[in-house]
DNA sequence: GATGATTTGTGCGTATGTATC
DNA sequence: CGATACATACGCACAAATCAT
């Protein structure tokens, strides 16, 4: 799994709310399993970078696969891909 | 002090601007004394819940509330009650 | 054990776009 | 058109938990 730029497949100008545009690009990573159980993933800023958002804006998407079950975050530690998934 | 619904409170049809009802509802609580110097306010998002107003109504309505010594705004904690009150 | 860096949690400050009156 | 209000997003700051040194 890479983690280079993608702010290319983020369209701030898209109807789409921006959390919920990287919640589905990572979302897809996960499902697919080219994210494996377990695996952290970058933390907060270093994904705010790698999308070209606020950190805000990824901690929203985080949020939101963390309801879905696809990640669990750990306050100190970082962000993991859920184990059930 | 409680911090229930208070959407009942502002009349979004009133001749007042949200804010000023916003500012004038909190005003009371402080000049009363049921909100004490030093305690802490719940946050502007909580408290445009409660109010059922958007944030920035509630960001103006506290900024009025400072500018009468009322409140004190520490950026990246909170919002407290001014402690001269 | 102590200290500082890292990471998430959360708060305020602000800008932009949109809707409504 | 201008004023008010709302939603979204970005930026910066502080708190707390964790980890490396």
């Amino acid at each position: 799994m890479t983690w280079e730029d993608r702010s290319g497949r983020i369209d701030h100008a898209a109807p789409l709310l921006l959390w919920s545009q990287v919640a589905g690009d990572m979302r897809a990573d996960i499902v697919s399993g080219r994210l494996a159980s377990g695996v952290r993933v970058p933390s907060e800023l270093a994904l705010a970078e790698i999308y070209g958002v606020a950190r805000v804006t990824v901690h929203r998407a985080i949020a939101e696969l963390v309801s879905e079950n696809l990640l669990t975050v750990v306050r100190g530690r970082g962000t993991f891909v859920a184990l059930s998934s």
